[in-house]
RNA sequence: GCAUGGGUGGUCGAGCGGUCAAUGGCAGCGGGCUGUAAACCCGCCGGAUUAAUUUCCUACGUAGGUUCAAAUCCUACCCCAUGCA
């Protein structure tokens, strides 16, 4: 019992592989999709559709958020954040390295650390690889992220090269902080687990942006550290396509074959389909539950913009394939007068049917995989969906 | 009936002699969202025409008038609101 998850492949097909990743608190069938809950929601889908009805069992908060609102000490107090939300199956947390990025007119980056403006109050808040360790223990995620610096997809070698090296230094500091925490009694989400040892994991991050050199070298030293799983960072953070494919082609494989692999922040269906093919086994993305909110609807034949005229009177559902319960009950004319009249109800029900699309997609590669039959149906989605009939 | 204030593009509402096809808001139409500062952001929005920020047509209640020039000034009429009878 020295694990604090378990990962095995079930299955092989070319590079792409199906698995089992056990955590302490659920059991994982790769390749996955994690609804991203950045302030311990995934915005507007109850917990209830999540568990019942699509069946997730992993989702992820962020460090950086909840550190601001409600504070580490609050989520403390309430017994952790599974508690204080009722999530009670796992979740991973990102480290505030994606904010580095995302808000970087709003933050002074250090070899100590980011000092972030906060975008809430405007207040200095500090966040460091040591804080960060600490406010995911508090958080009491399954999978921890390292704090990293996420460069801009089309960084320059020298800068990128650059970021990497502290982002390395920043991951040896995160795994010295977060070893520490494992032994004190910090991590809230502590349980006991059959097999394993009931802690947090922690995931290390290999960035180098498009720069395949680096990225071999961010890959090594990162291994050299040793984590539990490692995370892709730096894609579709505004490089070209060909470039995230490029770099999947090349690093995916070379990751070790007995740890999950975590395309972070990755994306739409075709990446999706596209990086399990490369042997990803681990996806988060907003873009179910954000353009979802925003009127982008994801199908088996490709995206529909729910404000389009042409659905007023359209009595078909949102996707004629997907069997989820919004497709199962409401037309896209109801959906899109819905959304025309601001009504919160159509961001919450576009949301679930993309989520529910978004697990479905999961589910099916992993039974394409096992029947050794991926290859076949990548490009007959990819095919579908670029056509896009609706 | 009298008095006063109004009638502007789908709508509400600015403009009050030229730079006005006419500011804004809303509605409408379209696009974008990839480890969430996003229930958000960006375009278009009288008609026709062009390679074009091109040219033309129709428009500011109706009809006349003044002026080189009118949504803007004058006259009459019609309608609306409020007040007084």
């Amino acid at each position: 019992m020295t694990k604090s998850i378990d990962w095995v492949v079930t299955a092989q097909d070319g590079r792409a592989r199906t698995g089992t990743l056990r955590t302490r608190r659920s059991i994982i069938e790769t390749p996955v999709f994690m609804p991203v809950g950045t302030q311990g929601t995934v915005k507007g889908v109850r917990f209830e559709w999540l568990e019942d009805e699509l069946d997730a069992r992993i989702i992820l908060g962020n460090t950086y958020h909840l550190f601001l609102r409600p504070g580490p000490d609050v989520i403390r107090e309430m017994g952790g954040l599974h508690k204080f939300s009722t999530w009670d199956r796992s979740l991973l947390t990102d480290s505030g390295g994606f904010q580095v990025f995302s808000l970087t007119d709003l933050r002074k980056l250090s070899e100590e650390g980011v000092e972030f403006r906060s975008h809430l109050d405007g207040s200095k808040k500090f966040l460091s690889p040591e804080v960060s360790m600490e406010v995911q223990a508090a958080l009491g995620s399954e999978i921890v992220m390292v704090f990293d610096e996420c460069p801009p997809g089309d960084a320059g070698h020298e800068r990128t090269k650059q970021s990497l090296d502290l982002t390395l230094r920043w991951a040896k500091r995160s795994k010295d902080r977060f070893d520490e925490l494992q032994v004190s009694a910090a991590d809230t989400g502590a349980v006991s687990a059959d097999g394993l040892t009931g802690k947090q994991a922690l995931f290390g991050i290999i960035q180098g942006a498009g720069h395949l050199d680096l990225r071999d070298e961010s890959l090594a030293r990162t291994v050299e550290i040793g984590f539990d799983g490692y995370a892709i960072g730096g894609l579709s953070v505004g490089e070209e396509k060909p470039v995230m494919y490029g770099v999947l082609d090349h690093i995916a494989n070379k990751m070790p074959v007995d740890a999950p692999r975590y395309l972070m922040g990755v994306g739409t269906p075709e990446d999706l389909v596209e990086a399990v093919y490369r042997g990803v086994d681990m996806f988060d993305c907003v873009m179910p539950t954000r353009n979802g909110r925003t009127g982008g609807v994801f199908t088996w034949q490709g995206k529909l913009n729910i404000r389009n005229a042409q659905f007023i009177t359209d009595d078909k559902p949102l996707d004629v394939d997907c069997p989820c319960s919004v497709c199962r009950r409401y037309s896209r004319s109801y959906l899109r007068h819905l959304y025309q009249a601001g009504e919160m109800l159509a961001a919450t029900l576009i949301s679930h049917h993309n989520l529910a699309f978004y697990l479905d997609l999961m589910r099916r590669t992993r039974s394409e995989i096992k029947a050794g039959t991926l290859e076949f149906f990548r490009r007959d989605f990819l095919e579908r969906v670029s056509n896009s009939e609706k």
